[in-house]
RNA sequence: GGGCGUUUAGCUCAGUUGGUUAGAGCGUCCGCUUCACACGCGGAAGGUCCCCUGUUCAAAUCAGGGAACGCCCACCA
């Protein structure tokens, strides 16, 4: 053995023991065998096709890792199921942007050619974070990996549809919805960004007695009424007249409606049903006509009369100047306010009318709650229940339907005679019910991606797998998609498997930067964690983000790393002079429990026995970092520190030599089982010297 | 506007049900190349536990109030 641990040359080889051993596998386990051995399952959150391993990745997995090694260990037969998400939009906005430095869009190509492209893409990149986190030492079921765009994964897709569609969950109706103008699609309530904006606040004279305030003059083209609050004294004698619209024929009711603030601007609201999303509401109380201005690349239409064609910015300068130019503008104040951003490319969300596919969700809601009241399912730490509560006693109807060419398309059949008529079905309709004689055109859109990840527990496996596989026992994943994919799996999995697919959903932090920022590729605040698989090692680095992992948010210090290549080494070396010093008979017999036969002897092995009880119980608890900390101080303090410096004069000692060498041989070799599930590579290597008949990953914990 | 979180050593963070001199990693200082490890060993310095008030024999910990920072949600145009 060397006196250093040299990460670089032993990992990998470490690894390949590993595969070859198939042990990833539940099926192939020892403990398959035993009929007895209950299951331990983890359903890998997806990573999407787009990118690279990023320091959420790593906590991530890292985390799924040392679970699926603990309870491997304990004798379960533990199934991690590993995966690509084909990312809709995601994945489509990076191939778009590298056409775009072409000089082309994805309009240029067209949608087939378009599709082999982002194929492509995926081909070349959708096995990286996947490569990246074998180098990080997870060892996921390769031979279950799955993608979900896989013909049987897309087939439950369709199955899913087209059950919701039967229950009358699903329908189709027109909306005033979030557009993203750049990618040209609907996007749900979920998939936006909220960014401060230093905008003003123009105040509109619409009538002599009629002024409204507004961030945007623009969608003025298309009011169909101005509102005041019902109750607002001010206001009550102008309710039911009718004024006209500055620069237009147009003329608009007065009208009084429950939603207004009296004490925003003048009390007084522009309704613009196509053009907000509470307009859209109000107009529906009110029967009001929906007028668009705006049309879905963000430009003013031929409604827009004479500014038809502009861009909303522009024509929002045009049309002031116009007010202005008519004393029309009682006065401009600057105002602060949020705006919504397209989540995937940062673009403006522009609200216009469209129609769409939802999914009804008020039931679907309502499994979801009661599954965590009920604790079938726990969330923890438990405060986030109160996020997952919340959205879904107060959630909307789910925009199913994208217009992006990336995805899982919806399957509805279009008649071509009558292009209204459309039937729902598995397979392309042989003959067209209405006309009866057109070839039916299936729909254009995809489905969100969330749709088709939100049946991943059970999409991703195989018939077979299914019933010995689901439901499964942890999710580990990030708060920010607590809604956007936990719940939606919980009650998808309700829904079409009977059960939630997990028991435990446990949130781990954030990883910002050690100013506290948040990393992120765009403001070059992201590190990649290959610099330090490369330079301390996967074992060093697994450390490095399990030592700091305690609370909710993580600032990145790269120190945590340092320390865990010391420890490495520390593991090593201790490894190493227990190698060299004792009897090569006694390393070589089976290293049964000791009997102390000194006070040294009898602290380190009550020491152990406590240490292994509290690491489980803070696996248990899901309590990683606090594992950790045990057993480094136990290791490092407690054995190196103390016992083994105690043990070179008990092993001088005659009556002691041999009991004292198989304590030494034995606290080592229960020390590697507990550091194994978070430092994997060097446990296993230094395993290997001293036993090359069996991997420590399968070893018994007890 | 609602909800949540954080605030402890120079830095990043622990501190479980209130109980001796408040801990770790990294850094700093001093000593040591001792035959596992200098990525080491032995030792040391360093804290108004954000502030105020209260409960208590006893508060980093509990209660009330406040401040700073951060996050999430919401249809104030």
């Amino acid at each position: 053995m060397e006196p250093r641990y040299e990460p670089k040359q032993i990992e990998e080889k470490i690894y390949e023991l590993w595969l070859k051993s198939k042990y990833f596998n539940p099926d192939k386990l020892p403990q398959a065998k035993n009929k007895k051995a209950k299951n331990y399952i983890v359903y890998m959150p997806l990573p999407n096709v787009t990118g690279t391993l990023h320091m959420g990745h790593v906590l991530d997995n890292t985390l799924q890792d040392i679970l699926i090694r603990f309870y491997r260990l304990l004798g379960y037969k533990t199934l991690w199921l590993p995966g690509t998400d084909h990312a809709g939009i995601a994945t489509q906005y990076v191939v778009e942007k590298e056409l775009k430095k072409q000089g082309l869009s994805r309009f240029d190509l067209g949608r087939e050619k378009f599709i082999e492209k982002v194929w492509e893409w995926k081909e070349k990149y959708g096995t990286i974070i996947l490569d990246q986190l074998k180098k990080l030492g997870c060892l996921p079921d390769w031979s279950r990996n799955r993608f979900t765009m896989d013909s049987a994964y897309a087939q439950d897709v369709i199955n899913a549809f087209i059950n919701y569609y039967k229950q009358g969950l699903i329908y189709q109706d027109i909306k005033t919805v979030n557009w993203c103008p750049r990618c040209h699609t609907s996007l749900s309530d979920l998939e936006l960004e909220y960014k401060e904006e230093n905008a003003n606040l123009y105040y509109i004279k619409y009538d002599n007695d009629v002024i409204v305030a507004t961030t945007r003059p623009e969608t003025m083209l298309g009011d169909t009424a101005v509102a005041v609050n019902s109750k607002d004294e001010r206001y009550k004698h102008l309710i039911g007249k009718t004024i006209n619209l500055p620069l237009t024929e147009r003329n608009i009711p007065i009208i009084a409606d429950k939603k207004i603030d009296p004490s925003f601007g003048t009390g007084m609201v522009k309704v613009t049903p196509a053009h907000d999303l509470l307009d859209f509401e109000i107009a529906k109380r009110h029967d009001l006509e929906t007028i668009q201005v705006i049309d879905d690349f963000g430009r003013m239409n031929e409604n827009a009369k004479e500014f038809a064609g502009l861009k909303t910015l522009e024509a929002r300068e045009k049309i002031v100047q116009k007010l202005q130019s008519e004393n029309l503008i009682i006065k401009i104040e600057p105002y602060n306010h949020r705006i919504s951003t397209c989540y995937r490319c940062g673009t403006n969300i522009e609200p216009i009318p469209s129609k769409q596919w939802f999914l009804k969700m008020n039931d679907l809601a309502k499994k979801a709650i009661l599954a965590v009241k009920n604790k079938k399912v726990k969330i923890i730490p438990k405060n986030f229940e109160k996020i997952y509560f919340n959205w879904l006693e107060n959630i909307l109807d789910w925009t199913l339907s994208r217009q992006i060419w990336w995805g899982h398309r919806l399957p509805v059949y279009y008649c071509q005679i009558n292009k209204e008529k459309y039937i729902v079905s598995e397979k392309q309709p042989t003959k067209c019910p209405f006309c009866k004689n057109c070839k039916m055109i299936q729909s254009e859109d995809v489905l969100d991606t969330w749709f088709s990840s939100a049946l991943w527990p059970f999409a991703g496996l195989s018939k077979s797998d299914l019933k010995k596989y689901y439901p499964g026992n942890t999710l580990i994943t990030a708060r920010d998609i607590l809604n956007l994919w936990v719940t939606r799996m919980i009650f998808s999995g309700i829904e079409f498997m009977g059960k939630p697919p997990f028991k435990n959903v446990f949130i781990h932090g954030t990883i910002l930067t050690k100013d506290g920022q948040r990393m992120s590729k765009s403001k070059g605040t992201g590190i990649d964690p290959l610099i330090y698989i490369n330079q301390y090692g996967a074992d060093a680095t697994r450390f490095g983000i399990i030592w700091q992992a305690f609370g909710q948010d993580i600032r990145w210090d790269e120190n945590a790393v340092v320390a865990g290549s010391k420890f490495a080494n520390k593991i090593w070396n201790a490894a190493r002079f227990i190698y060299y010093k004792l009897d090569k008979k006694i390393l070589k017999t089976k290293h049964n429990k000791p009997k102390p036969k000194t006070k040294d002897d009898k602290n380190i092995l009550t020491q152990l026995n406590q240490t292994k009880k509290n690491i489980s119980k803070n696996l248990n608890d899901f309590k990683f970092s606090r594992a950790l900390k045990e057993i480094y101080d136990f290791f490092w303090h407690k054995f190196c520190d103390i016992y083994i410096e105690k043990s070179k004069k008990q092993i001088d000692d005659p009556k002691l030599n041999q009991n004292t060498q198989k304590i030494l041989i034995y606290v080592l070799i229960e020390s590697l089982k507990m550091i194994h599930p978070f430092m994997p590579f060097v446990t296993e290597a230094i395993y290997q010297k001293f036993n090359n008949k069996k991997l420590l990953l399968i070893e018994n914990w007890n």
